[in-house]
DNA sequence: ATATTTGTAGACTGATTAGTCAATCATTGT
DNA sequence: ACAATGATTGACTAATCAGTCTACAAATAT
């Protein structure tokens, strides 16, 4: 049993439904099982932890992002992989995207360092770039066509999340607002 | 002096910039230069303050959104006005949009009830429903509809705070954002 | 004028908080 | 076997927090 992994699975879950005001160390340690003592002795501080699980959990929607995209592809097709797999994965593992959007949406996100946040968009602008070079992409701005993409990702998240939709329905959706946005950029 | 709206103003600057874990009742009183009783004189409850704040802060941004809007014009400027304004209103106002959408992504929201919700978004969706029936926007569901269009206006309200730009640029990027979104639509 | 309500203050409290600490327990290497 | 290092505990603390209370001032009503 790996307690470090408890205490971030737990931390996950209880900021997500309390957040980060509301849930103190001590819940944290309590309901993952542990003493309060061995919670400090892997995150020094609460907002060690914070950072700790934000950086773990957008590492593992990195991972599923890029998971099966086969550089073969076309880049329509692999960019569709990436959008698929980043919504398939939002939808699976909601509390963790919820609280990548939480964490994002709140002063923690400044504790962040530009450089680090530069690294994590570099390879997603490269490939942006790389789009609007083979004249696939529009030529906008990259990083306006960055947070375009991530906003409507987010948007159909949030649309899925709202209803109930069977898998079928939840496929439809996910084809048709990746051929509108798909649209939009090229 | 209204104390009441100094409290706001002062709790809205302080959950921006150190969140809600991090800003106690105590420190609002202070820089709002007022007793720590006088808050709770208006604000029953720390909670009481934080939703408030956030209906004080929607409503305002809700107002602005639809100024000079004259129903004589076509969908399609109205519209475009509406976007305008929105974006306008989040880049003169950024503390507060920023607010709003900490709030939104908090549990929080969760606070506020059903009907509530239902209840603001109501005009918004009155307004894309027409626009469908009138077979200028595309017939999706509204409720998809209006997620994205308020996704692309956050994302974009994000690109134009991610760097200084001119005014004529804002309004260029404005502009063209605009009509990705439009021609996404319609 | 007097009574009543409303606004304002700030000291105070009981509960809670993040984080410490000294003491065991488990694991590993030698 | 036996150090030595790391893991784990939970009682403890100093600080802080949301919210209360009493007192008084200002405004408003009668």
């Amino acid at each position: 049993m790996d307690k470090k992994e408890e205490i971030l699975k737990t931390a996950l879950k209880l900021f997500v439904e309390f957040g980060f005001h509301a849930t103190p160390t001590s819940k944290i340690a309590k309901e993952a099982g542990i003493a309060n003592g061995t919670l400090f002795h892997y995150y020094k501080t609460k907002d060690e932890l914070i950072l700790a699980l934000y950086a773990h959990t957008k590492s593992r929607l990195t991972e599923y992002m890029y998971a099966n995209a086969s550089k073969d592809e076309s880049l329509e097709l692999v960019f569709k992989s990436i959008y698929t797999n980043t919504i398939e994965w939002a939808q699976e593992n909601k509390a963790e995207f919820y609280f990548i959007q939480q964490f994002s949406t709140s002063p923690f996100y400044g504790l962040i360092s530009p450089e680090e946040i530069t690294k994590q968009a570099k390879p997603h602008l490269d490939f942006l770039q790389a789009g609007i070079k083979a004249a696939v992409l529009k030529p906008l701005p990259v990083d306006m066509l960055y947070t375009l993409i991530n906003s409507h990702i987010a948007g159909i998240n949030q649309y899925l999340s709202s209803e109930e939709f069977s898998t079928p329905k939840q496929k439809k959706i996910i084809n048709e607002s990746f051929q509108l946005l798909w649209d939009m950029i090229t």
